[in-house]
DNA sequence: CACATGATGCTAAATTTTTAGCATTTTAAG
DNA sequence: CTTAAAATGCTAAAAATTTAGCATCATGTG
């Protein structure tokens, strides 16, 4: 009952998967708390099953309650979104989502952040090199 | 009519909104054939009616047919979708967003984007001592 | 300008999603 | 051990989404 790769959510499930990711797992109470426009407890309880039933969530027993958590890695999920949202918007080009993240005012970056980001480029293009040595050999 | 913010999309709607964006405008046709699981000609139709009513969609005629293209600029539409990513899976972190564009596999990343990026952010960093400066003139 | 082609407009039904109520079970406290 | 509080399981109805059919209208061609 694993589907994943071939299920879409629906307008709730995906609200309720944004949560329990941007929270690493969550309890229906604490869905609930954190939906904007929330229907009611009972409501989020037969999602969280569904979500469940679908294989996108998991829970735990966490003293009397379910604690439930996404079966998908957050990095992988991440990873997943990410690269969705480069493919319809950005052309497939990391450099045009740079420029967008970077003029980016609700993110407000720091000159520290910035920095580290650039060291994070060095490091990927050194990386690159590397790559490519080995690939081609005395060409 | 136009909600926009308030308005939520549906499964479908989204979908149509996926490509609408991907490509810039796009015909009833043009959906269909690019939509994986399409139902019928008919029901892409009258998703498109329905996201015009719902203000996210407008049409002009071309030749015979219509042509739709997004209300809100792309490049707005971006900024809010990356935005929402980094806000559920990189804890709001511009600096991990960059990690996860780096190893993307499916990215494909050449020097010379990296160096592209590297550029970007240098320029970023120096904005961003002008205007500290400007706003904590000689502290 | 008549016509074949291909699009739209409208309507309604099937399906899915969303919702809540109530009975039952579990937990923690006294 | 009893009990109150709070959770779950199950069921079913309301609402929204998704779907397609058919009549009508526009386009370009000969």
């Amino acid at each position: 009952m694993a589907h994943l790769g071939t299920t879409r959510l629906s307008r709730r499930e995906g609200q309720i998967m944004e949560i329990v990711y941007r929270r690493g797992e969550a309890t229906a109470q604490e869905v609930l708390d954190e939906m904007e426009d929330s229907p009611s407890y009972s409501t989020i309880r037969s999602l969280l099953v569904i979500l469940e039933n679908k294989g996108f969530l998991r829970h735990t027993k966490k003293g009397a309650r379910y604690n439930y958590q996404p079966t998908r890695p957050r990095k992988e999920a991440a990873r997943r979104a990410i690269s969705k949202v480069v493919q319809i918007f950005f052309d497939g080009s990391a450099e045009k989502v740079m420029a967008a993240l970077l003029d980016s005012s609700d993110l407000n970056l720091s000159d520290e952040d910035l920095e580290a980001m650039e060291k994070l480029i060095r490091q990927a293009r050194s990386e690159v090199e590397t790559t490519e040595a080995n690939q081609k050999p005395k060409a």
